[in-house]
Formats: C-alpha cells, sequence, structure tokens
DNA sequence: TAGTTTATTGTCAACTATGACAATAAACTA
DNA sequence: TAGTTTATTGTCATAGTTGACAATAAACTA
C-alpha cells in the first residue's frame, strides 16, 4: 500500500487516486444540487465528471461509497468555511458580524448547504450518514454557542443553546427554501430574525426583574 | 362523467376512484415517510396499498400525476389541520397557544411536515409542484402574521413578517431533523426560541427608546 | 338477459441503474 | 527490456422502474 517500502521492486504507474477522487465528488455535488441526490446516478456522476463510469467505481467505489465519501468531504468543506469565518470575527460584536456572512456572504460553493440538507434526508435509511450528520448539526449549534457566549456572558448556558439553534433553523430553513426561489426573498427576514432572537440575550433592567 | 344524466342508458359500474385513490395516497405519503419522495416507486405504493401498480395508474395516473395529487392532498390536509387549530385559539394571547400547539402538539398524521419538506425538496425539477409549495409557504407565514398582528397589533408590519417567517423556519427545521432523530430533543429549544422572537414585538419602554 | 361502464389482472417492451469483471494501455523502475 | 502496478475501456448479467395495453371479471340497469 505504502510508497515508503523499500525500492525491492520496481515502482508502479503513479496513482491518480486523489485528483480523481477530488473529480468525481466534485461531479457529484453539482448533480446532487441539479438533480437531487436520488437522482443522481452513477451514470450522471460519470458524465458530469468526464469519466467512465467504471472508472468512477474504481476510484470512490460504490453508490454507498461515493455517498459516505460525498458526506465527508462536504463536512470538510463546511468545517473548512467555518473556521475561515471564525478566525476573521472582530473580538467585540462578533455576532453581528457572524450573522451578516451567515445570512448574506455567498460563498464560492453555494450549494454546500443543500447538498447537507439532501445528506439529511438520506441519513433515515443509512445509519452511517445519520452519525455523521449529526455530528455535524450539534458541533454547528456548538460552535454558534461558543461565539455568543464571548459577547454574552451573562447570558444563562439555556438561553444561548436555544439562541444558537435558533440561529442554525433560520439558516437552514433559508437554504432549503431555494428550490422555491424563495430564498433571497428571505434572506433579509431571516437575518432580522435572528438579529431579533440574539437581542434577548442582552442584559437588561425589564428582563432582571422579570425574574 | 356525471350521473346526474337523464337514464337514456344503462348504469355503468359504480366508480372506485374517490375511494381508491384516498387508499394510493395514504400509501404514497407512508412510503414517501420511509423511503423519501424518490425512493418511493410505482411498485412499493402499490405494495403498500395492497393493489396491483396498474390499479395505482388507472386511478391517480403516471408518477408525475401521482406526485401532484400527493402535494394536493397535503396541502389540503395541512390547510385543515391548520384550520382547526385557528379556531381553537382563545381570543388573548392566541400565540402562545399557537406554539404550543406547533411545537408540542402531534398531530395524527406527524410525517405530514416531512411529506412537505420531500417536495419542497423535489420542487427544483417541477414548475407545478414549485408553484404549489411557493403558495403553501406563503399563506403559511401569512396565516401566522395574522394571528401575531391580533396579539401585537403595535408592532410594525415589517417585524410581523420577520417573525413569523422565524417561527416557519424553526418549526419546518425541527421536521427537517427527524432522520437525525435530534428532532424531540430539539423541540423545547426551538419552542423557546420562538417564544423569544415573539417578545420581541412586546412594546416596551427600552424598545421605543431605541428609535 | 343484453349492454355498458368500470375494476382487476396480467403481460410486454424499453429504459436505467448497478455490480462485477476481463482485457488492454500506460507509467514507472531496475 | 522485463516486470509491476495502476489507469482506462468495454462488456455482461441482473434487477428495478415505468408506460402501455390486452383480456377478463364484475356491477349495474333497462
Amino acid at each position: 500500500m505504502s510508497y515508503v517500502t523499500i525500492n525491492e521492486f520496481d515502482m508502479p504507474r503513479p496513482s491518480l487516486k486523489e485528483e480523481r477522487t477530488e473529480q468525481v465528488l466534485q461531479a457529484f455535488q453539482k448533480c446532487v444540487a441539479r438533480y437531487g441526490l436520488d437522482g443522481s446516478s452513477l451514470e450522471r456522476i460519470a458524465e458530469e465528471s468526464g469519466l467512465q463510469r467504471s472508472l468512477v467505481r474504481h476510484f470512490v467505489g460504490n453508490r454507498t461509497d461515493l455517498v459516505h465519501s460525498l458526506a465527508a468531504r462536504v463536512i470538510e468543506q463546511s468545517d473548512l468555511q467555518w473556521q475561515l469565518l471564525i478566525e476573521q470575527l472582530p473580538e467585540t460584536n462578533a455576532v453581528d458580524t457572524l450573522l451578516q456572512c451567515l445570512f448574506f456572504y455567498k460563498d464560492e460553493q453555494p450549494e454546500t448547504m443543500l447538498i447537507v440538507s439532501s445528506l439529511i434526508s438520506a441519513a433515515v435509511r443509512d445509519d452511517v450518514l445519520k452519525k455523521a450528520m449529526q455530528k455535524w448539526f450539534q458541533q454547528f449549534v456548538g460552535d454558534i454557542e461558543k461565539i455568543l457566549q464571548r459577547d454574552f456572558s451573562t447570558a444563562s448556558k439555556e438561553d444561548i443553546h436555544n439562541t444558537a439553534f435558533g440561529i442554525v433553523s433560520l439558516y437552514l430553513n433559508l437554504d432549503s427554501l431555494t428550490p422555491l426561489d424563495l430564498d433571497d426573498h428571505y434572506r433579509p427576514p431571516a437575518h432580522k430574525a435572528a438579529t431579533k432572537l440574539v437581542s434577548t440575550l442582552k442584559e437588561t433592567e425589564s428582563d432582571t426583574l422579570l425574574f
């Protein structure tokens, strides 16, 4: 398996596994965005990637492997984008910037979250996928909790948890409206609603008096 | 077509179209909840309904007809449940009851919203479906706006719109978490977040001072 | 009973998706 | 050049999905 072995014998033809896998999964992503997960047959993926179906199978594996690889890739991409976003947040009022980015910043792969939604739907019949998407979701909520906590140190854990979940809901639901062409229309309301939610974490006299 | 015509000729064998259609669409719903929309082949629907595939086709039509009929049925069901819910709301503090119902009341067909989600996803490649689901969604938001307006007559149209959209997002997103078995866990947070959102509509001194 | 309409069953053909594998070509090194 | 590994192409069998239609059975009324 490894090329670090002693050169006792001849070296093989160099492997294209990495590049081809990337090529295939990119095509898969495009197909999912256009035809849905179930509508993305190996044939279509092969055509979209410019490879033969046999090659798709050769490099990435059968359909199950393909879906799992796609999930891993999308999660990795999402984590990366997330990392970059977190790093560029300001020290104070980080949440405002966060909401701006979440609801108005169009990244290079705008279909990422649509694919996530497809994967979540498909998770009903795939335990491996289910576990992976569960982890992804809870990490997403958890990361937002951390950011909220920095800005609102006095807020209760529970309030922060609820607010974080609310933000994620608004974000994901917006993407699931893409097929209806309603996402752009509801982008400002989603952002406003998220802002309102966050505002309830602010400590005000009337709030403290209520308890 | 109509049986009110004069009995000039013999009467035919009575039609079972209504019952059979109902039978088929119920089976279709079950299948969608279990296998997803694309995973619900005519064969499966036929088996689930206890009818032959030919009969499914005979009564409801081809696949496209089937999906459109399902959409019409689900929308009708949703409208009905919605009507009942609205009627039983109290005069004052209707919103509290509304949120209780939305997030904690389990209706007879708990999979309704899951099917709605499937239909929204499938709307990418079906303009008829897209139009229908757009209308459904916007009506949903609109109805919640009306209820909010009754309780918060002083709130601005825009605030009410944003809040209504937020509630719908929280509600729909919760259902889309069903495949991950996370919906029950996040039910209280979703409800709390919705409540918080609504609370921002309340007129307080500090609010009015901010503008 | 005859006539009409619908229900029901059964079947055929075309197409698609998938998995498996054989065979050939290419890259590389000793 | 020989030997090894991988890339690439091509093909086969199988199963599943769908649309179309023929043929029969059943219900009903005049």
